[in-house]
DNA sequence: TCCTTATATTGATATCTATCGATGAGTAAG
DNA sequence: CTTACTCATCGATAGATATCAATATAAGGA
């Protein structure tokens, strides 16, 4: 569904928050608890939780080094970028034969904001 | 599990993210990692994202009132509150039949505060 | 005490998701 | 062009979860 080169487009992001205000403002509307949610899915899980902070802690980082510290199979580390890139979380760039990633600080800052501020 | 007289005591939470520093600031552990996600997935389902919206819009409000906006049975209201609670993001207290549930706001700055600052 | 109301719990079910092995797709080097 | 390497995708499966009907619990009123 996604191709290599499309991964710096992957993060549709922008919008799925863009919208809403912190949650105590106002009851959210169906699409807007749906939007908010998928994003707070790509958080609820651990490996991805380490993964994000793992990338977080530094500039950019490959899927290879993923693998090893988080102790999982190749498969599931990139099923796990895929879904915090389709969260606006990370964001990917291919060079060469390695996927390299990086956090979307906006991007947290927006999720930080929803909850209150 | 939970009796309903102990609803507010429910709030284990101020230990689970006591702990955590802002994601970026270094790896998780392991056991840091499943704190902090099993809040994230009590914020990860629209209809408990709406309740929370619900509740943290106005002072406090009974699970009765939850039912007919959100369009879920009684059950599954009950379900969400509980989750909600467990993770530490509501309170609830009850007074002769009903159960009045209000947020946690330092709860929910707690939380934000993972994702940066 | 009996009845009604509000909420919690139980049990069943359908859907979702994390995981991995096998395979495909793209890239660099020889 | 062949080989080796990195990552994505597919297919299968086990475990989690959202949902509701039925039932239990608790509290107030007649």
């Amino acid at each position: 569904m996604e191709r290599v080169s499309d991964l710096k487009s992957t993060a549709k992001g922008s919008e799925l928050i863009a919208c809403c205000s912190p949650i105590a403002a106002a009851p959210l509307s169906e699409s807007e608890a749906s939007d908010v949610a998928q994003v707070f899915a790509a958080l609820s899980d651990p490996v991805r939780l380490r993964m994000l902070s793992m990338i977080a802690s530094t500039e950019e980082i490959c899927s290879c080094s993923l693998e090893g510290p988080l102790a999982k199979s190749q498969p599931t580390i990139s099923h796990h970028t895929r879904i915090l890139a389709e969260a606006g979380l990370i964001v990917g760039e291919r060079r060469g034969r390695w996927t390299w990633w990086r956090v979307a600080p906006e991007r947290l800052g927006d999720v930080a904001r929803v909850l209150g501020n």
